[in-house]
DNA sequence: GGACTTGTGATACACTTTGTATCTATGTGA
DNA sequence: TCACATAGATACAAAGTGTATCACAAGTCC
């Protein structure tokens, strides 16, 4: 592909123009459904200017959600340990971002065919967590709803199980297994000897 | 598509053929890469005898990664909460079933398109966890890797948030954000006052 | 403003892939 | 062995892909 000068404006008007197109199509037929001459006809672009800045449909996605990431990233940055006793933790600026971009995200958690296995999995060890959970009887601190937490539980879980075989399991699966109930059933205070912060426990009022 | 009696030895063989082909072209190529006829020819198959099985790529890939939920799920049922104080966690099954079924986790794992921008988002995350650990200058726990419980942590709060967003944000993102950092910090044993049952800080000889 | 550069649109083409139809052959179970 | 369901072979229309070429329009620079 020969090089495109991004600052022509004539370059970023049909870049956005793409981008904007593509959005609008995945939210009304999916993403898999969408042909580049839909993308194209829908910016009204020629097709071949979408081979002009694109290589595939793939890349056309990735680019639109980069924004996000880069977002994301540069809005972390600014909420250093002191400021989580403020409340501006890493967790509040992604729900934020989450609200404000609300249908650039919706795409990119959109489950994509592998994902769909995952995310039953997922719902499978959430269920059982809470079924544990309600056989014990208890109740949460500040009425947390008990789905809340095993959504929690079953997201760090498959997480850090995804992480472990993307590293090419650098420790034994017992040792990574143990781990993993431990952090979930202790937390980040207790691993760490953490005593002098504690957030008070969230209530949906305060 | 007109049905197919799957208890037929001629269907079971066929398709059995076909998964496992599939698999084998993932592996070697990647998914993208991967045509309908190349899928047949790997199988030995006519192309016609791929479509009257499934409908696509994306069912076959469903197909071959069902019963890594099926097994899964079967095997969670039986770690009770009991035998969760013997080690029989649903963490620990999902663990030997990874190792088991090694080469099926990798490519449900493997991160197709939308995938790597929330792959950069997470990893983006635990860097801060990272970093905010670190900078506290105190030592985990049983020496558990800080990477480790960087993953968790962001693991947890990327995945409840894709949740919160998928359930069409039942409670407000400020309270999501409060209760996500809460669990992670204190963990279960804290928010649900179970005092009873903690595992030993987990090592790596243990 | 005028000349030059660069990006876009229109058309065309070869190629691949898809999804279906039709007919024959073969394996399966009663 | 016979009826039937399934697989293979071949063909075809339709859609999509990726590239080439040329004319035109929009930006840039003096």
């Amino acid at each position: 592909m020969m090089q495109l000068n991004l600052d022509d404006p004539r370059v970023k008007r049909t870049r956005r123009g793409l981008r904007e197109a593509f959005v609008r199509l995945i939210l009304k037929t999916g993403y898999d459904a969408i042909s580049i001459q839909d993308i194209a006809t829908e910016a009204q672009a020629a097709r071949i200017t979408f081979y002009r800045h694109y290589r595939d449909k793939e890349e056309l996605l990735t680019d639109c959600l980069n924004v996000l990431y880069e977002e994301l990233a540069a809005r972390t940055e600014k909420a250093s340990p002191q400021r989580i006793l403020e409340g501006y933790s890493p967790v509040r600026v992604l729900y934020e971002h989450i609200e404000e971009e609300e249908t650039l995200y919706r795409i990119l958690f959109s489950s994509r065919g592998t994902q769909t296995v995952i995310e039953r999995m997922r719902h499978h060890l959430a269920v059982t967590a809470l079924a544990t959970m309600e056989q014990s009887g208890r109740k949460p601190q500040g009425e947390i709803p008990l789905e809340i937490i095993a959504y929690h539980v079953a997201s760090a879980q498959i997480g850090l199980a995804i992480w472990w075989l993307d590293q090419n399991k650098p420790y034994p699966a017992d040792y990574m297994a143990r781990i993993s109930l431990w952090l979930t059933l202790t937390g980040l205070s207790e691993t760490m000897g953490v005593t002098d912060f504690k957030p008070p426990p969230p209530s949906i009022t305060s």
